[in-house]
DNA sequence: GTATCTTGTTAAAAATTGTTAAACGACTTT
DNA sequence: AAAGTCGTTTAACAATTTTTAACAAGATAC
C-alpha cells in the first residue's frame, strides 16, 4: 500500500512518514505541491494525504491535478483549525476525509483504515458471478472452485486471496497490498500466513499446468494464465 | 434527502455539515439537544445523526422524543470511544447504527447509504409483509416460514435472526452487529447462542439447496440466495 | 562463497464455528 | 405447589479454519 504524503512542515512530515511506515505502509514524502505532483506522476500510489497549505502549489491545486490522472484515488486533506471555510472546496474536489490539525496520528490511521476497508468492501461487493482460470471456474460468492465437474469448496481466506489474484491476473499483486486488503495489516506473521495460503491455492490449481501463481521475489505474486 | 445533524462540537459539526452537503444531502445542524428537537418539529427530516454527549439534552433523550413523533425515522448515534457501554441503550431506542469517534467521514457516508438502502428495501417488502428466500416464503410478522404448503412456526429469536439475514441477503452480516441488534450485547455466550440459532435456521432452510447461510470466518454470516 | 533475507512446505497449536443435548427460567396447566 | 411446556442459554465435544512454528530451499547482497 503506497501513500503519497504532501506536507511542508518538515517536523510533522517526517513524524507522519515514520509513523505510517512503522504501521506497514510505503510512504513517500513531498515537501510542497510541485514535488507532490512529481512523485505522483512517477509512482503508483494507492492513497494521498495532502496538507492544504503548502508553498508553490497548495493541497487543493495538487488534488485537482491528481484527480485528473486518477479520479478514484482516495484523498485526505490536512488543514489548520483556523481555516475551516475551505472545507467545502475540498469536498468538491473529491476529498474522502478532512482532518483538522492538531490531530493524533492514531486518528489519522483509523481514518485511513476505514477508507481502505470501504474500498475493499466495494471491490468485494461488486464481485459478480464467475472467473475463468485455465480450465477452472471460480465462483467467489459461493466460495467454490470447479474443474471438470469436481467442486472444491474454499475457505473464506482461500477465496478472498484467489479472488484478488483473479481480478489481477497476469499482473503483480504486491504482498503488502494483499495483506492490507485481506488480513487488514501487513505484519510478519500475516505474511507467513499468506505464504501458507499461496501453497494451498497452488495445490488446488495444480491440475492445469498452464496456470501458475508466480512469485516475484521481494515484490509479490502474479497469477499467470 | 434531509438530514438532521445534532453535534455540539462546532468543528466536527461544520465539517460533517459541509461534507454531507457536498455529497448531495440537505443538512441542518443543531448545536445541542434542544435545538435539535426544535428543528425536528419545524421540518421534515428523513434521517437523524445524533451525538450522544451534548449539553442541555443528550442524544438519547433527543432520540426518544424524536421517535415518539416518528418511530420509523432512521437514527445514527455518534459516540466517544470511552463510553461504549451505552450501545445497548442506543439500540433499544431504535438506533440503526452506532459510530464511535474518531471515524472517517466516508465511513459515516457508507453507513448512511447502507441504512437508506435497507429502509427503502424494507418499505417495499414490509408492505408486502413477506420475504422470498429461495422457494420459501418468510412472514416475519407472523413468525412463519412456508415452503410448498408446509408452515414452520418460528420462535422470536429465530425470526429476528432470519429477518436480519433477509434484509441483508447476499451481504455479510457481521457477528457483532447481529449480536448487538438481537441479543443486545456482543459477548461470548451470546455468540455461542447465535451459533445454535444458525444451526436451527440452516435446518429450516435445508430443503432448498440453492440457498445457504454461509460463514465468513471471523467476520460474520451471509445469506446467499 | 557465505551471510542474510525471502519464500516453500508441512505440521502443530490456537481460534472459530457446527452440532447436539442438557440445564435453566418464565409461564401454564394440573 | 407440582408438573409440564416452551424458548433460550449453557455445556460439551467435534470439525473446520486460521495462525504460528520449524525447517528446507531459493534468491540477493556483500
Amino acid at each position: 500500500m503506497k501513500i503519497l504524503l504532501a506536507e511542508d512542515d518538515h517536523n510533522l512530515g517526517t513524524l507522519l512518514h515514520e509513523y505510517l511506515e512503522a504501521k506497514g505502509y510505503e510512504v513517500m514524502l513531498a515537501k510542497d505541491g510541485n514535488e507532490g505532483l512529481d512523485l505522483f506522476l512517477k509512482h503508483e500510489f494507492d492513497f494521498c494525504i495532502l496538507d492544504v497549505m503548502m508553498p508553490k502549489k497548495d493541497g487543493f491545486a495538487l488534488a485537482k491535478e491528481i484527480k485528473t490522472k486518477n479520479s478514484e484515488i482516495p484523498l485526505i486533506f490536512l488543514t489548520a483549525k483556523s481555516m475551516q471555510d475551505d472545507t467545502l472546496k475540498g469536498f468538491e474536489l473529491g476529498a474522502d476525509d478532512y482532518i483538522t490539525k492538531p490531530f493524533s496520528m492514531e486518528e489519522l490511521l483509523v481514518r485511513i483504515k476505514a477508507i481502505l476497508k470501504r474500498t475493499k468492501k466495494m471491490e468485494t461487493e461488486v464481485v459478480a458471478g464467475q472467473y475463468k482460470i485455465g480450465n477452472y471456474d471460480f465462483f467467489p460468492n459461493q466460495h467454490e472452485l470447479q474443474a471438470n465437474g469436481v467442486i472444491q469448496k474454499l475457505t473464506t481466506k482461500e477465496s478472498d486471496l484467489l479472488l484478488l489474484f483473479s481480478k489481477n491476473s497476469n499482473r503483480v499483486v504486491s504482498r503488502s497490498y494483499a495483506l492490507k486488503l485481506i488480513w487488514g495489516d501487513d505484519s510478519y506473521f500475516n505474511a507467513r500466513s499468506m505464504d501458507v495460503y499461496i501453497t494451498k491455492l497452488r495445490k488446488f490449481l495444480k491440475s492445469d499446468p498452464s496456470i501458475q501463481i508466480m512469485n516475484l521475489h521481494g515484490e509479490g505474486f502474479k497469477l499467470v494464465c
